[in-house]
RNA sequence: GCCGGUGUAGUUCAAUGGUAGAACGAAGGACUCAUAAGCCUUAAACAGUGGUCCGAUUCCACUCACCGGCACCA
């Protein structure tokens, strides 16, 4: 028996073939919150990020630069780890599936894990946009063209790939979703994943002709013809990261024999994820992650941010005007964990001067002062308060936004405590009282610290140290004109 | 087209078979420890129609509006 329980969390790893956008830093915040706030109750944490080299969208982009891929696909990935650490995210690993032998080694080893019958080679036909490097199907087709080339010609092709006997699989995936064992949140999500089970499932590609993958990505074990396809690829990040390749104990701890296994993806993956992703690890033989967390987008001005639009939003450019705490803070709890949400500056500019400058800077100027002018040392006996149900019970349900919005609840009821216990006058007084109420909010204040610890890890520390030091700190969000 | 969801104060969201809560915004007031912040008070809403029920915002049906999914999109 380990003494703690473990607890593996991912993001998904996204393709590099831009630089990260806000809706990248979404799922980032979500999935370090959720991490944080486990490590806070004592579990035993992994939690990996990473990126998708592989993705033939990478290459096409590279090309459309005219730099090498491999140079490409570097610097890109670097802004993703950049932006990890600029959210102060807390990600023990960092993947990357072109450069990491780890991940080469694991997905050659699930290939070959997977059961025989279950990898096949098949023809596939389909109409081909040179534009896209993709293969499209009739459905999206407008007018027999590519909608985003429209007036190109459409090609059908017809190839030899690896396909995956997905169909093998549809009674086993749809009960472990309907048991819970394979637990998808939200409901919505879940009920999606059913509908679509239940509509029948087909197999689909794993490989792509090493030509048409112009050479990038990891071959075929045994046939050099072939590139293995994004999503065998990608998806197998979450293994491979944990050593799956060499059989590791961090595989077999976190993994394996461990007590929670979550991705945190969005909602355009979700049967990636929740149909794929199982199926591939039933057949290899491997346990099955045990939650699948599904966010919605960030939508600006009620659109879908897009280069063609030109409305994407950076989230280095909040990051330096606001600071990484306020993005974390905006993100936690003014979006909707669950649904899109839609972004103005304008919301997050109230938000920035709502609860932070006036609210939770406010609050730790007000006390510490009180603070450092009235006691003479700091506040002896602090304590971790107990975590209320409002706390607890919305991580539980993955509603990070309602969880922060409690931790807010209480900053307002600090506030509201001052004003009517009147340290200020009381101290004058009767000194005695005035300091017990004063260190009293002292204590609140280091509750609140605790509380904020998941979401504004900086902001908590710096709180939590002019407690120690009975100090008023510098403004910890200074007002802006 | 098929399947699913949503529609609550100006805005973003919550709850509930029996006086509908909060935040932001708005109006007023008392105070001064604080980042001219904070506190207190007030105004303000159940998409529409019909049904079940003693009673519906809550359950059901329909209408309207919006959103999501419907296979190779990290």
């Amino acid at each position: 028996m380990r003494e703690k329980k473990t607890f593996f969390i991912s993001t998904s790893i996204p393709y590099v073939n831009a630089r990260p956008h806000l809706g990248h830093a979404l799922e980032f915040v979500q999935a370090d919150i959720i991490a944080r706030y486990k490590r806070l109750l004592n579990e035993d944490v992994f939690f990996l990020s990473g990126t998708d080299d592989n993705a033939l969208k990478n290459v096409r982009a590279a090309e459309a630069a005219g730099e090498p891929v491999a140079d490409y696909v570097n610097k890109n990935a670097e802004n993703f780890r950049s932006l990890l650490r600029d959210l102060t995210i807390s990600n023990d690993d960092f993947i990357r599936t072109s450069t990491d032998r780890r991940h080469i080694a694991g997905v050659e080893k699930l290939w070959n894990s997977c059961k025989k019958e279950d990898i096949y080679k098949k023809k596939y036909k389909g109409f081909y946009c040179v534009g896209c490097e993709e293969f499209k199907t009739e459905k999206i087709l407008v007018s027999g063209e590519c909608p985003e080339h429209l007036g190109v010609k459409l090609e059908e092709i017809e190839e030899e790939n690896y396909f995956f006997k997905l169909s093998n699989y549809k009674d086993q995936i749809e009960k472990v979703i309907v048991s819970g064992e394979l637990q998808i949140i939200p409901e919505i999500r879940k009920n999606e994943t059913l509908a679509f089970i239940k509509g029948g499932l087909e197999d689909f590609s794993i490989s792509r002709s090493k030509e048409r993958a112009h050479g990038w990505g990891i071959p075929v074990p045994g046939d050099e013809s072939q590139m293995i396809y994004v999503w065998f690829d990608a998806l197998s990040n979450y293994i491979t990261a944990l050593g799956y390749a060499e059989n590791s104990e961090k595989f077999t701890n976190y993994w394996q024999e461990g007590d929670e296994r979550v991705h945190v993806i969005g909602k355009g993956v979700n049967r990636f994820h929740t149909i794929y992703w199982p199926a591939i690890l039933l057949s290899a033989g491997i346990r099955l992650p045990s939650k699948v967390f599904i966010h919605g987008y960030v939508t600006i001005g009620g659109e879908k941010m897009s280069k063609s639009i030109g409305n994407v939003v950076d989230p280095n450019d909040l990051i330096k005007e606001y600071g990484p705490e306020t993005v974390r803070h905006f993100l936690a709890q003014h979006t909707h964990p669950f649904n899109d949400t839609d972004l103005t500056i304008g919301r997050f500019r109230a938000v920035y001067g709502g609860d932070l400058v006036d609210g939770l800077g406010n609050l730790v100027a007000r006390i510490m002062q009180l603070a450092q002018t009235h006691l003479s040392t700091k506040v002896q006996d602090l304590t971790a308060p107990e975590l209320q149900k409002e706390y607890t019970e919305g991580f539980k349900s993955y509603r990070i936004d309602q969880v922060s919005d409690h931790v807010f609840r209480e900053i307002r009821k600090v506030d509201s405590e001052i004003d009517h216990k009147k340290p200020f006058s009381v101290v004058k007084d009767d000194p005695e009282e005035g300091k017990r109420i004063i260190s009293d909010l002292v204590k609140n204040l280091y509750h609140i610290s605790y509380l904020l610890v998941p979401f504004m890890p900086e902001t908590s520390k710096k709180i939590t140290d002019a407690i120690i030091a009975n100090k008023k700190p510098e403004n910890l969000f200074p007002r802006k004109d």
